[in-house]
DNA sequence: TTAACCACGC
DNA sequence: GACGTACGTGGTTAAG
């Protein structure tokens, strides 16, 4: 029984592997961390799988090593670490003294020599060595004792070789490694070996002949002749590549066992490392308590105020009003806090509520506030009965349009990173999940005091960012005023007819259990067809139809996956129906159903707007931007979402095309120009263009796939992306693509010309300077390179549109006020907007609405928008 | 509670 | 030549 267990990293291709695999972090600082998020996730994963005695991670040190005395090339062609590594590579130092893991390097010798020097000490002590690394070189030490732990792809995802699995994989004793590199050569080192000898060969070889020096003994009985002549020719350079390959197992190494003794992690250095590095899932693993938190912070003089007066209430104030629930359309309200010139007060619900001082001072307008996420407060408050106006300044959404990528538009981080008043995360004040609950006296005057005083100091700095970035009207005239607009359709809700929702779901559930047993039935076995464990074991064991898809963690039974097996069992169909069944019973007959208002009976969704890196709003609880549409199943659902009054209907409004009719603004291809202008069906003239044929000639299936070019460019797939969309293969969708490109050259040239931009700039802007990062851009990893080069290409397009449909949006409801109508907007999905219409107001909205649409940006090309109406959103279609 | 898988919309 | 491939939300299962 070994007590003694030693684990020995290899910190040099374990920080490599990590900095390829994950994309480019960075703190706010600019320093870069992606490298050692990485080292640090699989050092934590180390420890608590291995829970070794004694550790060391090595690291190579300087340029030259005594190889380099018999080979001056060994390692020639090596690129030089780029320079965002080798800048994390202290960290990584760092994070070990605080974990007291031994790191260790010595002049002239590579990390290798260092862990085979050690393992073989351990060895002959007869203790337990885990050796973890990418580098297959290191197999060569693997004996009864040592086994190595080769990471395959990502950084968690391992090997772990003992002397079987070297047998296995190679056919070879691990000593034999140094031959078979001494014979294959090993290009990432510059090792040459035996030109034009690879792996095959070489396993070959070692197998009749054990060694290199085997192989030259009795070159005669070599076969072929080429071989046996490439082998003569480079006897000198097998032996040598041989001597390179060879790890030393006695380098001077002065590390005693003693010394790599695992300690206790030094919790204070850590968590300081965590918080510069910006770890916020590892600090909460490590730091318990963010009791810390507070108490980094001093004490804020904050006035609990027992009867407001109209001297607090200055302009501006920055307020908050605090509400626990997550959804505000059932909010109880905690707490108020105000802050402004005269002071921070904290003032409680009840006091607030009741206050007529406090009401006038909510709905004058001439007082302006500064708030974090006002839409919430406002929503809240509605249903109070109180309204507020004169949102002057948003700092939620500020944050949003300065850097929608940043993770954390959390009041506490924002302030963390600017210059104002620290706040504390809502959740180390009032706990999260089951635990959550309203702190009490100080502790929720300090934090909704520190809230108000925040904002009431970012809104400057913020200010000014918007202001540098050229985005103040973006944000005062487009999305402040948005902000208000959602506000109101939120608490104003949609009509749903519960009935026919719950006759739906009735005549659902009826079917669903009649396939479930024809399933079974066809199966032959019971099992939970909603389990995609159980389902694939009952496909593709039981009954034995091919795999065409593995994921992680099985087989896949996707949608697609499944249609290619329609032909193979008629279980297929009815799955794939069970499948569509159960996902709009589960989905949105029981979903909507959920969610309907106690008080109102409506649906009140909450829309987003701080969100997606697009620009696009987001829809939650319920999502009502995805309500079924293409398969007629579905599309019944609709038939639930009613106007509220009787003498109303359903009015839906979409823009024909926007995104590839705002391509045509930006990229002013004169064919794509043309078409619109033309108001010509546009897959059909993409389709003319592709396929070089005249309109008549157009097949049904030609404008299919050109439709799917179209989707491709305005969504932004790859190749990949729409060989799968089409069922073809990679080759003929980038085909597709080229010849989409030689039809439209004007396109092709804005691709390059943006793709140069973001790499020039390190962003792209919509129309209406919305903004993306893209810091992947100059990535060296191929798949985050290119991922950052589509979203190069299709965000402008998307966030244009987004901004059209906006503008569109607080456009109409200017409109709509002047004239006073009773018709309300109810919603926006992304391109549609849906209103209840009065019947009286019918042909007024017919004329109004596209109007507005089409007018909301000018582009040089016209702006469609198709209008709608029935009794039902089904109907107006 | 969290991760994986699947499916709906644009 | 491989890489792993739009943006969202939400339901279910299964493992921690």
């Amino acid at each position: 029984m070994n007590v003694n267990k030693l684990v020995l990293v290899d910190g040099n291709s374990v920080a490599y592997r990590a900095f390829f695999a994950l994309p480019l972090l960075n703190t706010e600082k600019g320093i870069y961390t992606n490298a050692i998020y990485g080292f640090t996730t699989m050092i934590l994963k180390v420890l608590e799988e291995e829970k070794p005695t004694h550790m060391l991670v090595a690291f190579d040190a300087g340029k030259t090593t005594f190889r380099h005395e018999t080979y001056q090339e060994y390692k020639g062609k090596r690129e030089k670490t780029p320079p965002e590594l080798s800048e994390q590579l202290p960290y990584m130092r760092e994070l070990l003294d605080a974990f007291r893991i031994k790191h260790y390097e010595v002049e002239n010798y590579e990390a290798d020599d260092i862990i085979g020097t050690l393992s073989k000490q351990a060895s002959k002590e007869n203790w337990e060595v885990k050796v973890y690394t990418g580098d297959k070189d290191l197999l060569q030490l693997v004996d009864e004792n040592i086994h190595v732990a080769m990471m395959k792809k990502g950084i968690t995802n391992m090997d772990t070789y003992d002397e079987k699995l070297v047998d296995e994989k190679y056919g070879i004793t691990p000593i034999q490694i140094i031959d078979m590199k001494g014979l294959m050569g090993d290009s990432s080192d510059n090792i040459p070996g035996v030109p034009g000898v690879g792996e095959k060969t070489a396993l070959k070889l070692l197998k009749a002949h054990k060694t290199v020096e085997g192989v030259y003994e009795s070159l005669d009985e070599v076969s072929g002749k080429k071989l046996k002549e490439k082998l003569e020719a480079n006897k000198e350079q097998a032996l040598m590549s041989k001597e390179l390959a060879t790890i030393m197992c006695n380098a001077p190494v002065d590390v005693s066992f003693e010394d790599t003794k695992m300690g206790e992690h030094d919790q204070e250095k850590l968590v300081a490392l965590f918080k510069e590095l910006e770890f916020k899932s590892l600090l909460d693993k490590f730091d318990g308590d963010r009791e810390a938190e507070s108490e980094e912070m001093e004490d804020l003089s904050v006035t609990e105020v027992s009867e407001l007066t109209s001297d607090m209430l200055v302009s501006p104030s920055a307020l908050v009003v605090e509400s626990l629930n997550e959804n505000y359309h059932q909010a109880d309200i905690v707490g108020f806090s105000i802050a402004n010139n005269t002071g921070t007060y904290f003032i409680s619900s009840e006091v607030a509520l009741q206050s007529d001082v406090f009401a006038e001072w909510a709905k004058d307008k001439e007082h302006a506030k500064f708030m974090y996420d006002a839409k919430r407060s406002v929503v809240a408050l509605g249903w109070e009965g109180i309204t507020l106006d004169g949102v002057e300044f948003d700092v939620q959404i500020a944050s949003y349009l300065i850097d929608p990528s940043s993770s954390a538009h959390d009041l506490a981080d924002i302030s963390e990173r600017k210059k104002s008043t620290r706040v504390q995360h809502d959740e180390s004040v009032y706990g999260k999940g089951k635990k959550r609950k309203v702190a009490e006296g100080d502790a929720l005057y300090q934090h909704l005091g520190r809230k108000a005083k925040a904002i009431f100091e970012l809104r400057d700095e913020l200010d000014e960012e918007l202001t540098a970035n050229e985005q103040k009207e973006l944000f005062y005239d487009l999305e402040m005023p948005l902000s208000v607009i959602l506000g109101r359709m939120e608490k104003h809700g949609v009509s749903v007819d519960r009935e026919e929702l719950e006759n739906m779901g009735a005549g659902l559930e009826k079917k669903l259990a009649e396939i479930e047993a024809e399933i079974h039935e066809l199966a032959g076995t019971e099992f939970n067809i909603n389990s995609p464990k159980q389902l694939g074991e009952v496909l593709f064991e039981k009954l034995n139809l091919p795999v065409v898809k593995k994921t992680k963690t099985g087989y896949s039974t996707s949608a697609d996956v499944l249609e290619k097996l329609q032909d193979h069992h008629e279980v297929v169909e009815k799955i794939l129906l069970y499948r569509q069944l159960g996902k709009l019973n589960s989905t949105y007959i029981e979903g909507l159903l959920k969610v309907i208002h106690k008080k109102t009976g409506k649906i009140h969704t909450i829309f987003n707007q701080s969100l997606t890196q697009t620009g696009r709003l987001s829809s939650t609880e319920p999502n009502l931007q995805n309500i079924p549409v293409r398969l007629e199943e579905g599309r019944k659902i609709r038939h639930a979402f009613v106007p509220e009054r009787e003498n109303a209907v359903i009015f839906a409004a979409d823009y024909s095309q926007i995104e590839l009719r705002v391509l045509a603004h930006i990229c002013q291809d004169e064919t794509l120009v043309k078409a619109f202008r033309e108001d010509m069906d546009i897959h059909t003239k993409t389709a003319m263009d592709v396929f070089n044929v005249g309109e008549a000639e157009v097949t049904g299936n030609m404008r299919r796939t050109a439709k799917a070019v179209n989707f491709g460019i305005v969504y932004g797939i790859s190749d990949y992306g729409l060989s799968q969309s089409l069922g073809i293969t990679r080759k003929e969708a980038k085909s597709f693509i080229d010849r989409y490109f030689d039809s439209f050259p004007g396109v092709k040239e804005y691709m390059e010309n943006i793709v140069d931009e973001a790499r020039d700039k390190g962003y792209v802007t919509t129309m209406l300077n919305r903004r993306r990062y893209l810091p992947e851009i100059t990535s060296r990893n191929f798949n985050q390179r290119s991922f950052a080069e589509r979203t190069a290409m299709n965000t402008p397009i998307q966030g244009s549109a987004a901004d059209v449909i906006k503008k569109a949006m607080v456009d109409i409801a200017e409109r709509m006020k002047e004239k006073q109508l009773q018709s309300s907007l109810l919603l926006s999905v992304h391109d549609e907007l849906i209103f209840e219409v009065v019947e009286d107001e019918i042909e007024t909205m017919k004329i109004l609405v596209p109007e507005v649409m089409e007018n909301a940006i000018e582009l040089n090309v016209p702006l469609k928008v198709d209008v709608s109406y029935g009794e039902t959103w089904y109907d107006a279609k």
